[in-house]
DNA sequence: GCCAACGTTGGC
DNA sequence: GCCAACGTTGGC
């Protein structure tokens, strides 16, 4: 059964469709203890992902990607050129991880942050608490399922029997 | 562009 | 260990 989660990007700086082009990405850049643990200690190859895109109008999940690499150290973060140099970050303690991610599909129909929240059914879920602003959450399969089928994609064919 | 929420940093 | 200052996120 695997993990479900969902990963926030914006969409100008890299897009669900750039995925999709790319066919497979390096999740760099993650500078938050939180998420990286759950990287480390959560993720395994397999996970399915809900694509996320904020910073947009209206935000709205994009996608689906599956996990197809475990936590590894985060390159960028040794790197004095990038943008997410960090100088504590050494061969020895990398301090950063990230993990490669695919594309799975599309949604059918892009679901917007907007509907979540009107949707009684998605009470409780970590992205619409307010002032919470995590890039990667874990989703609970019913409501990762109901992302799905609102986004008009054949749940029980990506999560099988789950939830 | 605004600003609330939150995480991190660093002086003490 | 406290906490003020600061930077970032991300919806609106």
């Amino acid at each position: 059964m695997p993990g479900l989660w969902l990963m926030k990007s914006e969409p100008d700086v890299y897009a669900f469709a750039d995925l999709v082009r790319d066919g497979r990405t390096h999740w760099d850049g993650v500078r938050n203890y939180q998420a990286r643990n759950m990287m480390r200690d959560g993720m395994s190859v397999g996970d399915l992902v809900l694509y996320y895109h904020s910073n947009t109008t209206p935000p709205h999940v994009a996608g689906v990607a599956r996990v197809c690499t475990e936590g590894y150290p985060d390159h960028t973060a040794q790197d004095p050129t990038s943008h997410y140099h960090d100088p504590k970050a050494t061969p020895e303690d990398p301090r950063w991880l990230m993990v490669d991610i695919e594309p799975v599909t599309a949604l059918a129909e892009p679901v917007s942050l907007g509907a979540i929240k009107d949707d009684p059914f998605f009470e409780g879920m970590l992205l619409i608490q307010r002032g919470q602003r995590l890039s990667i959450q874990s989703v609970a399969p019913h409501h990762f399922r109901r992302v799905l089928e609102l986004g008009g994609l054949d749940a029980d064919g990506l999560l099988g029997g789950q939830a």
